[in-house]
DNA sequence: CGTATGTGTGCAAGCGCTTACATGCTTGTG
DNA sequence: CACAAGCATGTAAGCGCTTGCACACATACG
């Protein structure tokens, strides 16, 4: 019964700064200065210390680190998911450039809704991360009270709110609807169709495109909002009941994303409608697929990885007490390929 | 020059426990059993204590609690990308589930090829998490000890090895490849093709393929192992140049992710070969859009947010002092669509 | 009514680091 | 050669929590 067995065998107490400092026979604070700046500890000081810490396995424990200096070099990312989203680049991109930097991600998932975003920041500000970094989420004012309170990094990508709350990365969502439309009008499209997400951005995306339809004199564009997701389905579907409708077709879809272009494409092709040549298909985001299908999708290029590296570098910046700049447009760029006509 | 303005304006200190016990008139160590067991303090004292958090907006650090109970509340998952991965729902899955027991995820990317891996397991040990979920890495010995040194809980997922090192969560690659084998045999197949990974989990299924073909008296498959990723142009692209050589075509293909089927099913299409009746296709992975091709893709299907859900789980009973089983398998299936042919 | 049993709190010692300040030494200078 | 300056290191006070132990008080028992 009271077998002093533990569930695990008792293992060897893990080597503390402590422990190297002792083999090492100095104080621990230098085995700390080696540690954070090898150069301010003389060179064969510190050759004993590396010979310590190699002896004993010892492996720095950042969260007493992060206690005593207050920099816990920890970054929160905050996305809605990562099942299948388009700002995985971005993820990738900010974790690959700040592990080169010793910096920590945590991962916060606000949901598709933003539903779990009040959890997931308090969840983040528990942690007292050196910099937060929020994607496809919008902060309304009690979440920018809170993160101003706890005195926090914040920066907001894949848009360029008009008032960031601290820094933000992106670009125009109002300028990629604009661009949109002086290309379609370039190209004579005169029946666009909009398959469109539901969230702030897309809605500014066609807010862009409408503008400019206008100032061109185009008839503005039908369209389709889709309640979640962007899928590959979702596109074949509404594409589906649109052309079962019977009405006459648009000449051009621009979807919300190249997933739900590529199954508008592939219904179309279903249903022998000629891509380009009876109906036009954009994406957006430019993922490689889009590229590779025949014929290769039209998209707008978003940089991801260009967003998430200036995220990481702008973090980085502030933590060495730069001020870096408070808004960073990465811009965009349409892709023409197949499934549009080209220019009258 | 000396001018004594920082780049943001002194920020009123972050409210600490201190802060709230002071507020609430009691002592830091009630305030903190408050916070970690509410029914320990009597119900007044509660109220007491939840005022004085409300009024200051306390957020309680967790970097200070791990490091004083040394459970840290973090749990570090590693998978080799985020970009576009297999991996993904599973990651949804572990960070949701763990959210909801207040622990944070930590996320490490070790690489496509695990070339990261040793240094992200150095970040993840450093960080003092209460566990440690591998996705996708092969774990060889000196990682082993390290991590048995460290002390951490391991789990390996979305495999089985013959002997894991702590916790492993996942299926058997070589079942798949047998159950596929089967699969195969049972609807008269006789010339399969495999576009193959190159990963030990792929090659475990092909063997299993292997295996199993050779039980049943059917020839073994050709192979074409793929360098890196199986994305969709990789599909389209080696199946056009097996069709271009002019050899006979195979009678049925088996990929390993359904990224690679659709390449392959739409490269079929484009060169007019019919499939089923001429072509098959078999993906991997069961991604929604393998349902919503056309024809509908037949695949293996993974519950990866099920190994996820299982992975938090095992954590959170460890953390209890439970003793979660060592292996769990989560079984697999092949759903059966229509880029098949049926059993005889 | 004295003693066992709880119950709710407070005290204070850490957890493993960082870092201002102090110390002893070596150099360079007038 | 005395003294300032610089360098490498040590001392020790925290960082914001958790938690074993002690304590005061209330209740229950024989």
């Amino acid at each position: 019964m009271s077998a002093p067995a533990p569930a695990r065998p008792a293992a060897p107490p893990v080597p503390t700064l402590k422990s190297v400092a002792a083999l090492a026979g100095v104080s621990t604070a230098t085995v700390s200065r080696f540690l954070n700046a090898p150069a301010v500890v003389a060179p064969d000081t510190g050759d004993r210390i590396r010979a310590a810490i190699a002896e004993t396995g010892y492996v720095p424990n950042l969260l007493a680190g992060g206690l005593a200096s207050s920099r816990s070099r920890l970054v929160s990312v905050i996305v809605p998911s990562v099942g299948q989203s388009i700002f995985n680049d971005t993820v990738d991109a900010i974790v690959e450039e700040l592990a080169l930097a010793g910096y920590s991600v945590m991962l916060g998932l606000s949901g598709e809704d933003d539903g779990r975003l009040a959890t997931v920041l308090d969840a983040a500000i528990a942690r007292r991360p050196d910099g937060i970094i929020l994607t496809g989420s919008n902060l309304s004012e009690p979440f920018r009270a809170k993160l101003r309170a706890a005195g926090i990094a914040v920066i907001e990508t894949w848009d360029l709110p008009p008032a960031p709350m601290d820094m933000a990365i992106g670009f125009s969502h109002v300028a990629v609807g604009r661009a949109l439309g002086a290309f379609l009008a370039d190209r004579g499209y005169r029946r666009p169709h909009v398959i469109s997400a539901s969230g702030v951005r897309a809605r500014h995306r066609l807010e862009g495109l409408m503008q400019m339809l206008v100032e061109r004199g185009l008839p503005p564009p039908t369209v389709d909002f889709l309640g979640g997701s962007t899928r590959f389905g979702e596109g074949r579907q509404r594409f589906g009941t649109l052309a079962d409708r019977g009405d006459p077709l648009p000449d051009v879809i621009l979807c919300s994303s190249d997933w739900l272009a590529q199954g508008v494409l592939i219904e179309a092709q279903m249903r022998g409608i000629a891509v380009p040549d009876r109906l036009s298909v954009i994406g957006f985001g430019n993922l490689r697929m889009a590229a590779e299908m025949e014929p290769a999708i039209t998209s707008v290029d978003i940089n991801g990885r260009a967003i998430g590296a200036h995220a990481a570098a702008a973090l980085l910046a502030r933590a060495a007490g730069q001020v870096p700049p408070a808004t960073t447009d990465v811009g965009f760029s349409i892709v023409e390929r197949e499934t549009t006509r080209s220019a009258a």
